[in-house]
DNA sequence: TTGTACGCGTTATCAG
DNA sequence: CTGATAACGCGTACAA
């Protein structure tokens, strides 16, 4: 038992304690906390077994004063035009950079072609060549697959965001479950229509976006299991963007004129409510995010529920991710966890 | 045009930019910024010049670690018993308490019975003798009332927590709001229900329960709006215990045995699904809070949806709020806002 | 009214 | 392999 025992500690052990304790100096406390090489085995044990008595959480503020080198975080995003989800998400991003972990990262934001592979993939790996660590939208495609892989390789960390890139070497996805996403869509869907026999619509972004396919299979496999009457009977795509959503969604409105409900997994939805304005038709319609295009819809009644994500935390936990992986910290995996949330006319955020 | 303006500046601007820019020391900066009086009008202007010419934003980590003081905060909290969710919630808090914002406050957690208005007043009077700031969640009465504007008076910031006492002085209320939440409930029940006419239950904790109150009157509010064929023709109260609840629930259903659906608003959901068992009944049910309790009827379909909100961002915001106060700072209201989130069996969160 | 100087807990450099 | 020690940005006694 030493002094220390004796007298109640109210304020959080340090590493000082935790060298005191260990019979070492701070700087080989500090090595075996981070990790780094050059200390025996021995010192390493009696060290760890200071830090687990006293139970020692270094102080992430204090960490993040004391290191020099500040980290260049390339975010890699589709250019905002028409979809307003994205211009939001590029906002909270650039928030997120000066404020808690994002503090002392460096964030430069990049119009990347999320649509197209292989632009995509060599702005990755171009941003793998000046950064320290990249943020970005991903498509699942193999060139971009093996644009992360080799950037990882190299020792850059990858964080994908909104829409992953399965199989990838990439730290972590942060985003919503897709499949989820889209199985709750037809949860929705279905009860909202009253269990009655119909017909259903799908509206994509694109076939290429992992999130927008996940959210198509959670959609039609809870729909099979759950509601086998509802028949999904056409899937279209109208790039996020309401004039060729528009155009889309007249089109198969002339083959199939009375849809039950439609489901709507990009954006593009001012467009999908004018086509469906001009037919006078009022479908059960569930779609994603919300954005100065979705709001006035859901509040108007067009659209029936929202289904969103957080751009702001994703933006937050983005950074923190990177910058635990780039500063060996761990994260709070709690914290990290996007949320598929839903939104009615009645518990719309101001 | 200083030499400053000459190098890009990637760092952010720290207190050192900002008086070397007005011309002042580091003390007389440090005063502008945290308003502390002793310093000339002029002076001030300068100042203040400088930190939005250089878009100054104090690193709160180096905040916290420059300052000795460790303020004490006292959580008042219902006694978990019956109740998961606040066991689940002052989990939470202990966890906020050595994290982020909450790293150099000292969180006493203290037991307080939140069905009676004496008790809890009396203690937050005694924790205002003792606590530089006090976290509870609140009864809408005024003797918790009056305590609370007693305590605030005396300078020591109360932010209440899931529950609010309106009227109070209290410096926020950090939870969901309430009446949305209703809205939501009767918004779900009533298209759950397919628009069928019925009778719906509807189970409290206690009514002087504010938030319980907020979510009924919610509830009832848009029922009327959106749903008139439904009426509410039962409200029983089970003091968010299991097995008050399944007596209270299998009483009213003597008078009352087939309802359309039924709106649990509190606690002790286990006893309420029990009572349903019993007579075999299968009712549209929607309740609040994902526990250990909850969690398992929502999968096996006895209950239909769950609106949650996150007892983990309740108390890291609790804290932070309270942590801002004390050291004035301004925080994010975005982040603050705690999401009414509907959990259906395709999103719950592992 | 204003400035100087030290310390907070951690990291990194440099010397043993 | 290990230990001193100087930063980091800010708050605060204390001096002027």
């Amino acid at each position: 038992m030493s002094d220390a025992d004796e007298r109640i500690e109210q304020r959080p052990p340090t590493l000082s304690d935790v060298a005191q304790q260990a019979g070492v100096s701070l700087a080989t406390a500090d090595r075996v906390v981070n990790k780094r090489p050059g200390v025996r085995a021995e010192t390493i044990r009696r060290v760890e077994q200071a830090v687990a008595d006293l139970g020692f959480e270094r102080n992430l503020g204090a960490a993040q004063l004391a290191r020099r080198v500040r980290h260049r975080v390339m975010g890699l995003l589709p250019e905002a035009g028409g979809n307003p989800f994205m211009a939001r998400l590029r906002q909270a991003l650039e928030e997120a950079s000066h404020t808690g972990a994002g503090r002392h990262l460096d964030l430069t934001i990049q119009a990347a072609d999320t649509f197209q592979a292989e632009p995509l993939a060599a702005a990755i790996l171009e941003a793998g060549t000046v950064a320290d660590a990249i943020v970005a939208v991903g498509l699942d495609h193999p060139a971009v697959r093996e644009a992360i892989d080799a950037v990882v390789a190299r020792g850059v960390p990858v964080a994908t965001l909104v829409s992953d890139v399965p199989g990838s070497a990439r730290l972590r996805y942060v985003g919503i479950d897709n499949r989820a996403a889209g199985r709750v869509a037809a949860h929705l869907l279905g009860r909202f229509a009253g269990g009655a026999a119909g017909e259903i619509l799908v509206v994509l972004g694109s076939r290429d976006l992992r999130d927008h396919r996940d959210r198509l299979d959670g959609f039609r496999e809870a729909l099979a299991e759950r509601f086998p009457l509802i028949d999904v009977t056409g899937v279209v795509e109208g790039q996020d963007e309401p004039a060729a959503t528009r155009q889309a969604v007249a089109r198969i409105l002339q083959r199939q004129p009375r849809p039950l409900a439609i489901y709507s997994a990009g954006a593009g939805n001012a467009g999908l409510c004018e086509a469906l304005a001009e037919r006078d038709l009022k479908p059960v319609v569930v779609a994603h995010e919300l954005t100065p295009e979705t709001r006035p819809l859901l509040v108007s009644g067009r659209i029936d529920a929202l289904i969103v994500q957080d751009p702001g935390h994703e933006a937050r936990s983005a950074l923190r991710v990177v910058e635990a992986a780039l500063s060996g910290a761990r994260i709070d995996e709690r914290q990290e966890r996007i949320r598929v949330e839903i939104l009615l006319p009645d518990n719309l955020p101001d």
